[in-house]
DNA sequence: GGAACGATTGAATGAGTGTTCATCTTTTCA
DNA sequence: TGAAAAGATGAACACTCATTCAATCGTTCC
């Protein structure tokens, strides 16, 4: 089978036929995660892929807390960027905010994240990470 | 000072000029991670940001090794889109590949995003996950 | 040799998103 | 009361990227 095709979803029976390795792949149907866990995992792992948020969420896991004047000059970006990606980093539960006036105080609220930041910060700084060139 | 401005890097005396906590900020220059550090630890996250590559991810965790059109019968994808995002990951050196005549059989190569992702599916599972509606 | 097949690749399309600019809200202070 | 500041927000723009479609490469088998 070439190329393209319908692509319906995997079924025991489409399994015996068209599979290369049917008793590879036959245990595995209905394990693999499916499209809406997926979705959940991406998104989770979305937040912490741009460069912007990585630094953000940085700073926080050092200060502990900051208002988005100073986290701004900090990281050297526009207070309007900053407000921006904090307000996406809220609403996903990954920072709390204090108001205090009219200063805003931004804080890590997600345990979970800054442990994954820091899985992903070390696995960044180890390798050498040349993500061009071939290897087979 | 409002909005946006030339935006130009931290420093010592723009933090005690400008800053509202010169003494929370002024331990924090040079320790937040640069620019290009930063890029290397998204481009990390989005590798697994993608709801196809989660599942790739996952079910070659599963299986240990699966070849192509297996792999895309069992996610219900295209060859070619499955083959796109194995050459992304082959690049970043997380997948290897196998050659056995025109079969090509691909498997984790880094045990670091093995351990990443596994992390990210239980904090996804874990939480409620409400990506919307307010919190403060 | 030629057909069938697994896999790869390039171009094109469409969706998603980060930043900027302008505007607005709220609070503070003179 | 009015101006200034901290922050938030919406629209617009540019850019990235995942998928599709079509074509191609390399291998196997008749």
């Amino acid at each position: 089978m070439n190329t393209h095709s319908i692509v319906p979803g995997p079924t025991l029976d489409r399994c015996e036929a068209e599979c290369l390795h049917p008793a590879q792949v036959r245990p595995l149907i209905g394990r693999v995660i499916g499209r809406e866990e997926a979705d959940r995992v991406a998104s989770t792992f979305a937040l912490l892929a741009d460069p912007t948020r990585a630094r953000i969420l940085h700073a926080l896991s050092l200060a502990e807390e900051l208002c988005v004047c100073d986290l701004a000059l900090l990281l050297g970006m526009s207070e309007s960027a900053a407000s921006h990606q904090l307000r996406l980093l809220r609403l996903n539960r990954t920072v709390d905010r204090r108001k205090v006036g009219r200063v805003v105080y931004y804080r890590l609220a997600d345990q979970h994240v800054r442990h994954m930041f820091a899985d992903g910060l070390r696995h960044a700084r180890e390798e050498g990470h040349t993500p061009a060139s071939e290897a087979s």
